[in-house]
RNA sequence: GCCCGGAUGGCGGAAUUGGUAGACGCGCUGGACUCAAAAUCCAGUGUCCCUUAAAGACGUGCGGGUUCGAUUCCCGCUCUGGGCACCA
């Protein structure tokens, strides 16, 4: 009886569906163990054989967890609203609810193909009113707290109007609070919300119409799109993301995630240390104090001149009337530039004289205040102190436009650019002439403190994060303006829908909900941007615990269960956006008590991309000839991309060639011994390239079972790799010889005789391995043990339950159905899913305190530690231990006894 | 420019973290079965020297070092993948 993959995985996966095998329920009595994917966005592309890597790895592992005895959560959803779907409704005319649900069901056929193991009722799709609901739920919740920096966590608005009535806030005394308007105090409280309206420069993308997050754009393009950003200012829904910045930071230590991406994390939060210092400024007769950031407070001495952004507000109050016009020309000039313009001409230095001076406060001596782009408005307090001795950018500014350069580390030489290294002593600096730099830093941080010049500061980089897009397919805002203030819907009238609308486009910069019918709310305007798709992304995590849950996002008690995720796989794409926007977005659910984690996602697997093997023929130029890749440069060619499909082993097939297209119908081959090698390159997989391997086919022509198996064996998860259909016979070949072990060709061969001790000892060879490996995500060495081990009881022609059926459920999480198959053939009638792991005993002690380990390369090595006191005499009689331990093991060829005089020795045996 | 990773046969990749480098798979070569093919099975397969074998020498990007012993640890390079990039 054969291998009948097709008949296997289709009988599997309709049972699995019917029965709900994999329905999750909360249960105390089991541990929890939450298993989760970063769900797809359903593009009209389909799956690739790429895309399910990540979904496989997790998926062996929640069924392997789910054997061990876990209580596994391991839902799958669909991140459905964005602009992909809004792009091609705009070309089409296509409702995207549309476009999302007929994607959606392509996802659902090919995934299903695969045989996960998902809880699908739990699924939902981020643009169900049920669920975003809850997105704009937390946007209220959000809009109506504010982030108490004393008690360091976001606390409720109304605390803070408590504070402006009785005590004052800030710059608020109870006075002015009570004397200003309803508008006045919505401005006020505007400032200090966690969701927030406020005026900023924004990535504005003139092609898609909207604006964009900072994780959006990358090198001043879109993102989605690739067009073109600039940077304007406008007013915008805002998230104050930076108030976490230093949580976000710290709790990275708490995650067990790679360290690169926990270094993204870090570059991108950007913590640094410094120090504010407050400079006089003279602007004819007029004194200004202004306040600069630095984190070289040592190289005080050294400023020679002071810059401010050009979007500062400073600019105004501190341009001489003499220096009106340049300066106006200036910020005209540079703000006519998009960001990408900005972005490449970093190596040109531009800049303006205001006309006023700064006064050193440590030095009392007048230093030139300019203007230039160098400076950034958004970090810091966009006003600098320069020291061309050793900061490059002010170098370069003070090279360009003859500022003096004061060295202040000895034997700097600075005649051709800065020193910028933080080591060296100080010179030319008053009192901390003689100290290193280090010591330099905090002395001076400590003088400028003592004196009343300024403060210790830290700084982030991170940036609040802008909230809304002049776009249709989002969820809208439960905001309505009264009176012109933004007041937000009650809980209790959410969700509040998406409209219907005619059109999709915006124009002239207004959103398309503006165009929607009756888009008010009793009466009053209604927000007209939606949300960013990172909206719908930030908590899906936690509305899987309690999907269909319509009081709350999740409850206590599910929250309780399921706290978080134990294990999250997805690619390091969402370092910066996704995996940001959710650690805060699950702190602030935190501190107000909604959930019961601080962090969403304990350990974070990113599994690496699979890229596409292209191949490629070569046309003689000028011809319809066709040279092998061996013979080719004998003429001059040009390289051609070649559908993979008429390829085997980089062999072309020449009939499938000629047939393709039919411009190669009368195509010539000039062959090498008689075959067409074709050339190959690893490039991205994409339709252009004829490089895309769809996972339908493999499970058409191989099954799931091989698909799962092969891409774990492709190599470790999260390292990119080429697909590359050669190999994948290989592990065909394996799952017939394992089916081969319980039958041959018309016999069930399965008996109840006891194990052999070296069956017994291949099996629990692979139990101890199977178990480490998984734990590590070693998927592929688990595989290569799983060889050893059929090839091993193959040839030891074993056909005991007491092997066999342990050897079905290791195999239950790579390949179910045939595991699942053999398991009933077994005379099971529960599924394999509520298995056991076997337990391992393969580790055997024997006498002579010599341990046994089982290890892998068909070697077992023993191993003592001999004390360096040891004489010549027990060493040798360690050996002859050793010998007669192997021997009573029943290990016969010693290959090498290793022995190093007082050290350690080791017997090798085959 | 700054910050993380990598580099091992013809290929994908192992190596119990300092102990026979190249597991496992692919590919290739030869053989068995077959009228034949597929499938399956067996043997071989890092390089050099050699008719073959034994034996040897050389081998984990390059150059040094520590060690009885280094793919593994340290120092200095080269190449390569990724992230950040006027963040003061």
């Amino acid at each position: 009886m054969d291998y009948d993959f097709r008949s296997i995985e289709k009988k599997w996966q309709k049972r699995w569906a019917e029965d709900k095998t994999y329905k999750t329920v909360e249960d105390p009595s089991k541990p929890k163990f939450y298993v989760l994917d970063m769900f797809p966005y359903p593009s009209g592309a389909g799956l690739h054989v790429g895309h399910p890597l990540g979904y496989i790895a997790s998926d062996i592992y929640a069924r392997y967890k789910r054997l061990k005895g876990f209580n596994v959560l391991h839902p799958m959803g669909y991140d459905a609203f964005g602009l992909p779907a809004e792009q091609y409704a705009i070309q089409t005319g296509q409702h995207p609810e549309k476009t999302t649900t007929d994607n959606v069901a392509r996802y659902r056929s090919q995934l299903d193909r695969i045989g996960f193991s998902f809880d699908w009722d739990r699924s939902f799709r981020t643009c169900d009113p049920d669920y975003y609901k809850w997105t704009q739920w937390a946007f209220i919740r959000m809009f109506k707290s504010w982030y108490d920096p004393e008690m360091d966590k976001a606390r409720p608005i109304n605390e803070l109007i408590a504070k402006f009535e009785s005590t004052g806030y800030d710059d608020i005394t109870p006075e002015a609070w009570k004397k200003a308007s309803a508008k006045k105090k919505s401005d006020i409280l505007m400032r200090y919300r966690i969701a927030y309206q406020g005026e900023t420069s924004v990535n504005w993308c003139e092609g898609l119409g909207t604006v964009l997050a900072n994780d959006e754009v990358k090198d001043g393009l879109s993102v989605r799109g690739g067009f073109p950003v600039e940077q304007k200012k406008m007013t915008q829904w805002q998230l104050r993301v930076s108030a976490y910045a230093g949580r976000l930071l710290d709790s990275l230590e708490t995650l067990d995630w790679s360290d690169s991406l926990k270094e993204m994390q870090r570059n991108w939060i950007g913590r640094s240390e410094g120090t504010e210092m407050v400079f006089d400024t003279v602007c004819g007769d007029i004194h200004k104090p202004i306040t600069i950031f630095t984190t070289r407070a040592d190289t005080v001495f050294g400023v020679t001149f002071m810059v401010l952004a050009p979007e500062s507000e400073l600019v105004d109050e501190l341009t001489t009337p003499e220096q009106k016009e340049a300066v106006a020309a200036y910020i005209k000039e540079v703000k006519k530039k998009t960001e990408r313009e900005r972005i490449a001409e970093t190596k040109t230095v531009t800049g303006v004289f205001s006309g006023s001076y700064g006064i050193n406060p440590l030095t009392g001596e007048k230093v030139p205040i300019w203007i230039s782009e160098y400076v950034l408005a958004g970090y810091g307090t966009g006003a600098i102190m320069a020291v061309p001795a050793h900061d490059s950018r002010d170098y370069a500014f003070a090279k360009k436009f003859g500022l003096p350069i004061i060295p202040l580390i000895e034997g700097a030489d600075v005649s051709e650019q800065s020193f910028d290294a933080k080591e060296g002593v100080m010179i030319n600096s008053g009192f901390l002439n003689g100290m290193n730099v280090k010591e330099a830093i905090e002395a001076a941080k400590d003088y400028v403190e003592a004196h009343g010049l300024g403060r210790r500061k830290t700084n982030y980089r991170l940036r609040d994060a802008i909230f809304s897009r002049q776009r249709y397919w989002g969820e809208p805002f439960p905001i309505y303006y009264k009176d012109g203030i933004a007041t937000p819907m009650p809980d209790e009238d959410l969700p509040l829908l998406l409209p219907e609308i005619e059109s999709y486009k915006s124009k002239n910069g207004e959103p398309p909900l503006a165009r929607a019918k009756d888009w008010t709310y009793g009466g009053h305007p209604l927000e007209t941007s939606t949300m960013p798709g990172f909206a719908g992304s930030s908590a899906y995590y936690l509305r899987y615990m309690d999907p269909h849950n319509d009081k709350a996002l999740v409850s206590a008690e599910a929250d309780k269960y399921w706290r978080n995720v134990d294990l999250y796989v997805g690619g390091t794409e969402h370092a910066t956006g996704h995996l940001i926007y959710s650690r805060f977005w699950n702190k602030f659910l935190y501190d107000l008590g909604y959930v019961c984690e601080d962090e969403p996602f304990r350990k974070l697997v990113n599994q690496g991309m699979i890229q596409g093997r292209s191949n490629f023929v070569y046309r003689v130029v000028g011809t319809n000839k066709f040279v092998s890749l061996g013979l080719k440069d004998q003429y001059e060619t040009t390289e051609i991309h070649v559908d993979i499909n008429i390829v085997h082993n980089d062999k072309l097939d020449l009939e499938a060639f000629k047939a393709w297209r039919p411009e190669y119908n009368d195509a010539e081959f000039i062959l090498e011994n008689g075959e067409y090698i074709c050339g190959w390159a690893v490039e991205k997989m994409s339709k252009s390239m004829y490089n895309v391997v769809n996972p339908d086919d493999i499970c058409d022509s191989y099954g799931a079972d091989t698909l799962r198996l092969y891409e774990m064996f492709l190599g470790p998860v999260e390292q990119s790799k080429p697909w590359d259909t050669k190999g994948i016979d290989g592990v065909n070949r394996f799952l017939r010889k394992f089916w081969r072990l319980f039958y041959d060709r018309d016999n069930f061969l399965v008996t109840d005789k006891p194990a052999t001790p070296a069956e017994l000892k291949a099996l629990h060879k692979l139990i101890g391995k199977e178990q480490e490996d998984i734990e590590s995500f070693s998927y592929n060495t688990t595989i290569s043990a799983f060889m050893i081990a059929v090839n091993e009881l193959s040839d030891l022609k074993c056909n005991s339950r007491e092997v066999l059926e342990p050897l079905v459920v290791l195999l239950c999480p790579f390949a179910p159905h045939i595991a699942e198959e053999l398991w009933e053939r077994l005379g099971h009638t529960t599924s394999v899913t509520v298995a056991a792991f076997p337990e391992y005993k393969a580790e055997l002690t024997v006498e002579n305190n010599v341990t046994y380990p089982v290890s892998f390369n068909g070697k077992t090595r023993f191993m003592v530690d001999m004390p360096k006191s040891a004489s010549p005499a027990e060493v040798e009689a360690q050996v002859r231990a050793m010998e007669q331990t192997a021997k009573w093991v029943g290990e016969q060829n010693i290959v090498k006894v290793i022995v190093v005089p007082g050290r350690i020795v080791n017997i090798v045996v085959k």
